[in-house]
DNA sequence: GTACAACTTCAAGTTAACTTGAGGTCAAGC
DNA sequence: GCTTGACCTCAAGTTAACTTGAAGTTGTAC
């Protein structure tokens, strides 16, 4: 049973050759060994990838990530830390809803602007409080 | 009554004035006058910075936002533009909700490891399986 | 009228998470 | 055994949204 090489990586997890360099020079994944130059790995690095997919899409850095796996290559998620990082998602995810009702109340109001809007009106209100935080950052993964 | 200042302004919007200046660059406010070298504003600029604080939090790029303003300065948000932001808002709280239910379960989840917890696995599934996105970037506010 | 805190400009730096490019190596197919 | 395409390394570039720093100007208080 030969090893999956890089390129057979980044097909099978959709994760590009260079993000997989990346990850390994950040820690996040390694390989199992070379063939010559070329990269070889473990198939449990999937599984590796998906953690990492997961961490991502929940908000942490990849840093944050990296400090979830022992030195050993172990996995060690802190319990504490995943619920913290669930309540932060759902502050967050309150936060987005409220910004999605008036946004749709926005579209559709009949108010002659925006501005005459009440409901547009306090929300605007709620963001110059500083109640309502930046958002999800858009990195489009088109692939010009 | 005397035009707010820029440190004023800073005071009073909780933007930082080197961040009014960056705005200014970027043509998402204009200062409605100089006092010397010194900006001085239209009252009316804490209105336009609560709309860019509402878009920042919407998920709106700064380009989006600036976008949002006609060439003469009014508002004018297009109204499908705002509906097709808050359904990729919904989108992305649906996501979000669903990370938040896992991340909650695997805090309390007793599987001797999250690998072998089940609903873990689906989550790392859904992840790996791209059907999950990048979140939020944590623009941490932090006055250093 | 002088000191100086607070403003000004402009360029460069910051951070995260990658991507791109130049120049080099090499295993496999013919 | 030679070609070639896919890999390699390492440095630099990219993007967004700001921040920081250096060097200069000035309104205001004394």
């Amino acid at each position: 049973m030969k090893l999956p090489d890089i390129a057979e990586v980044a097909r099978r997890s959709g994760v590009p050759a260079s993000t997989l360099r990346f990850y390994e020079e950040k820690k996040l994944i390694e390989s199992a060994g070379r063939h010559g130059l070329r990269r070889l790995y473990d198939p449990a690095v999937f599984e590796r990838l998906a953690l990492i997919a997961l961490g991502r899409a929940s908000g942490f850095s990849l840093e944050e990530i990296a400090q979830m796996f022992s030195p050993d290559g172990r996995v060690r998620i802190d319990r504490g830390m995943l619920a913290a990082k669930a309540d932060e998602l759902d502050r967050t995810i309150r936060r987005m809803a409220a910004m999605r009702d008036g946004l749709r109340h926005a579209a559709v109001c009949r108010a002659p602007s925006h501005l005459e809007c009440p409901t547009f009106r306090r929300l605007l209100a709620a963001a110059a409080s500083g109640a309502i935080r930046a958002p999800q950052s858009r990195t489009r993964r088109g692939r010009r």
